[in-house]
DNA sequence: CTCAGGCGTCG
DNA sequence: CGACGCCT
């Protein structure tokens, strides 16, 4: 976002950046600001909250294609002209009033406004790693100041430097250590945790970001949180476990999760969570009909528009052509709770088992393979992602090729009852989703099927089997030597954007039987797929003498 | 510096 | 066909 913003705002007439990232410890004075903000609107003459969300939150998300640079400044300029205008108005009571409540100016803390020229800013920026964020926070302290004596050059130095120094000079771990000791004081290790819950509060939460469209990266970190805990989470599914302590729970879910660890913490101290039981009734609906395949941001509010609460409410809506239902949206609502079920490793074996048999036995040339979290050995999976290849289809490009060997493929597992034409997502040539059932199975499982290209099958192996780290650190590694490493292949990239077959430089894809050459290509020492696991392969690759600065930071 | 790229749907 | 939304 920050990179997309200073391109765009490098050529601009208008002298203005946006100072962020901040160190994570001001996270909290972040986020009280913005409620503070809120709270100033009705003394505020200008929409103080539209004005510094608009401009941190939807440059970004706008659309590129549809619009031009020059609409896109335009906006731009309006956004800064605005931010002007309120900063203009701020009274000497108003400071006050944020004075009193050991706060600096909640909007020059979430942005500042500097000219052009200013030397700071960039170094600035550059020091915005974690280790380092007081290195920021000093710099952005400093800009604070200047913008307050400039704004109120009588009243304002003591007042406000203190409390901003305040605000940024706890370290991050420290808030972090305090909030778990805090946390481990009010809660007993063995009470009981309603983990259900806890799981249906980080997925609304993390739906709450996608419904506002605020930045991808928060909605992340609920992701990531409640990963975490799938394996307990699995295991209360299916029997294995009846209740979750909340030791347990601590050991699933690392510290640094500060915020939903703060969410997490709420629900068990006082059984609500604020910020999703405020939420209006129709938020409410937003949310839940987030979670019908197929329907993204913008249809959910549509769809509330048109007056949808309830998941039953959509059908009758659609035959009133209010709203107008897809194919994918009825399949999602059909099979609503199985797509979000998680799948047993002995379920997975089975499928890949039907699969591989069904594929063989109708042409002995197909290979293929089940990807993700399984070929890592873990114990559940969330889809069933296959990836395919025969030598008829060699060249990316080749749609004639894909479309007939994917027609096959279809037919194929349909004829094993494996898949059904009623429950198809998607199908195009390279990749086909649906939802499968293992015979005499009930439960209905998202089944993701991709094509490769002949040559990039190891590729393809290696670049969606993760886990993530791993991938990151061999793609750096392939970087530092001038190459490129994606799912397709490894080669030179190349960077004129006419006639280049897989994003390669012509003649400099390296051509691999096996995902063991692509480690020896990079120098690495070979890992099976259940040892790309960050806990295993890490220790190993250290003690081979890997440079692993780059994996430091997550 | 991190999905891009593939699909369906609608106009 | 292009634009858009959604998904992985």
């Amino acid at each position: 976002m920050h990179a997309y913003l200073r391109r765009l705002c490098a050529p601009s007439p208008v002298p203005i950046r946006l100072l962020s990232p901040f160190p994570r410890s001001s996270h909290r004075g972040y986020f009280s600001s913005v409620r503070l903000l809120e709270e100033m609107r009705a003394d505020a003459p200008v929409k103080i909250k539209i004005a510094y969300r608009r401009i941190i939150t939807s440059l970004p998300r706008l659309s590129l294609k549809s619009r031009t640079k020059a609409s896109l400044l335009a906006e731009w300029d309006l956004e800064v002209a605005r931010v002007r205008a309120w900063s203009a108005r701020v009274d000497s009571s108003l400071l006050e009033r944020w004075t009193a409540k050991k706060m600096c100016l909640p909007s020059v803390t979430a942005f500042a406004v500097e000219q052009e020229g200013a030397p700071k800013s960039t170094t600035a920026r550059q020091e915005s790693t974690p280790s380092k964020g007081a290195g920021v926070a000093t710099a952005l302290t400093t800009r604070l100041q200047g913008e307050v004596d400039h704004l109120h050059p009588s009243n304002s130095r003591q007042r406000l430097l203190q409390p901003s120094k305040r605000l940024f000079s706890t370290s991050h771990s420290n808030i972090i250590e305090g909030r778990k000791q805090a946390l481990t004081e009010r809660i007993a290790a063995d009470a009981v945790v309603d983990l259900q819950q806890v799981m249906a509060d980080l997925r609304d939460l993390e739906l709450l970001e996608k419904l506002h469209k605020t930045t991808v990266k928060a909605a992340a970190g609920f992701k990531d949180a409640s990963r975490c805990l799938y394996p307990l989470w699995h295991d209360v599914d299916q029997g294995k476990k009846s209740k979750v302590t909340f030791a347990e729970l601590q050991e699933a879910l690392p510290p640094i999760y500060s915020v939903p660890w703060t969410h997490i913490a709420e629900r068990l101290t006082s059984g609500t969570n604020s910020k999703l039981s405020t939420l209006s009734e129709k938020d409410k609906a937003a949310l839940l009909l987030l979670r019908v395949y197929n329907i993204g941001s913008s249809r959910s509010e549509a769809f509330v528009a048109a007056g949808a609460r309830t998941l039953e409410d959509l059908e009758p809506l659609a035959r009133r052509k209010k709203i107008s239902l897809v194919r994918a949206h009825k399949i999602g609502l059909r099979h609503f709770d199985d797509i979000e079920r998680l799948i047993p490793r002995s379920e997975m074996m089975a499928f890949d088992a039907a699969l591989r048999g069904a594929l063989r036995k109708a042409d002995p040339l197909l290979e293929c393979e089940l990807l993700g979290s399984f070929r890592r050995q873990a114990s559940f999976s969330s889809d069933v992602d296959l990836v395919v290849r025969h030598k008829s289809f060699v060249n990316k490009d080749d749609e004639e090729a894909a479309a007939s060997l994917m027609r096959r493929i279809v037919e194929v597992l349909e004829g094993e009852n494996l898949l059904d034409d009623e429950n198809r997502l998607m199908f195009g040539p390279k990749k086909y989703a649906g939802l499968a059932r293992l015979p005499g199975n009930k439960h209905y499982r998202r089944i993701d099927i991709r094509l490769a290209p002949y040559h990039s099958y190891p590729y393809l192996l290696l670049g969606c089997s993760g886990d993530a780290l791993l991938m990151k650190l061999l793609r750096h590694a392939a970087k530092k030597r001038g190459l490129c490493l994606n799912e397709y292949g490894l080669g030179e990239k190349y960077t004129a954007d006419d006639q280049n077959p897989n994003g390669f430089k012509p003649g400099t894809l390296r051509v691999v039987k096996d995902e063991r050459e692509i480690f020896d290509l990079l120098g690495f020492p070979y890992l099976t797929p259940k040892e790309r696991d960050y806990a295993v392969w890490r220790p190993r690759y250290e003690r081979a003498g890997v440079d692993l600065s780059h994996v430091h930071k997550l």
